[in-house]
DNA sequence: CGACCTAACTTACGACTCGTAAGCGACCGT
DNA sequence: ACGGTCGCTTACGAGTCGTAAGTTAGGTCG
């Protein structure tokens, strides 16, 4: 029973690479960081601005967090001043059906009063 | 469906609708909370039991969370002992399609390797 | 030639959130 | 009466976040 090897789609039980993934991008910001590099190359002053609200020590923080899984890449431009770009990875870009996913059911349920009528 | 304006599908600016959504799913604990309740009504300690690592404590926190956004329902039963289910709404079932993207993603991105025999 | 500016961070610290453990209330079997 | 179950709730130290200030490396301005 605990021994199967044959695991079509089981959605009922922990998945600890679901979970781990969940629990990365669904750190504080995260979301609408990655949203926001989906566009394409984007500044860190870009990010600050597009984002209300995220301070450039979280942005730094999460930055961090998603190079160091891959999800998004560093480039120094070593000019004046000191221009820096992130870029989404493949692994990256492979988010987007998740974050496009995720946009809809917030448009489709977005919660105007209370919907809960229809029990 | 689409009520079509004038914005086709803007991806880079800030939506707050998407900020909302994956700042309350993407909260500790509340991914896998949702996809083990994906597979229908469960009990309190159910959930417990199905996640590792999460804790009675911080499980009512999250149910109380996902209740007030409609999310899910919370049924009492004055049995003995006392009897409680939690069912996803029709607002909450609409997350499958968001939770099995994530969970394609996480398992095609898995760390371990880089996928270059994959594909 | 030195005060000031920019971009991208880093440090400091109080406030908020989480993890762990313990307690509560209603009921029941022994 | 005593301990056991379920679903919480309270308490408190540890961890994370928000706000503001400082840092580095170069350039502009007066």
């Amino acid at each position: 029973m605990a021994t199967v090897t044959t695991m079509d789609h089981e959605e009922s039980v922990f998945c600890p690479l679901f979970h781990h993934a969940v629990e990365l991008i669904g750190r504080r910001w995260t979301g609408a960081i990655l949203k926001a590099m989906l566009s394409g190359k984007v500044r860190f002053s870009d990010l600050v601005a597009a984002i209300p609200g995220l301070s450039d020590r979280l942005l730094s923080e999460r930055l961090k967090e998603l190079e160091a899984e891959g999800i998004v890449v560093r480039h120094v431009y070593p000019e004046t001043p000191v221009r820096i770009e992130y870029v989404l990875t493949e692994k990256g870009l492979a988010l987007e059906a998740a974050i496009h996913a995720v946009t809809a059911w917030a448009e489709a349920w977005a919660t105007p009063a209370q919907p809960s009528l229809s029990r």
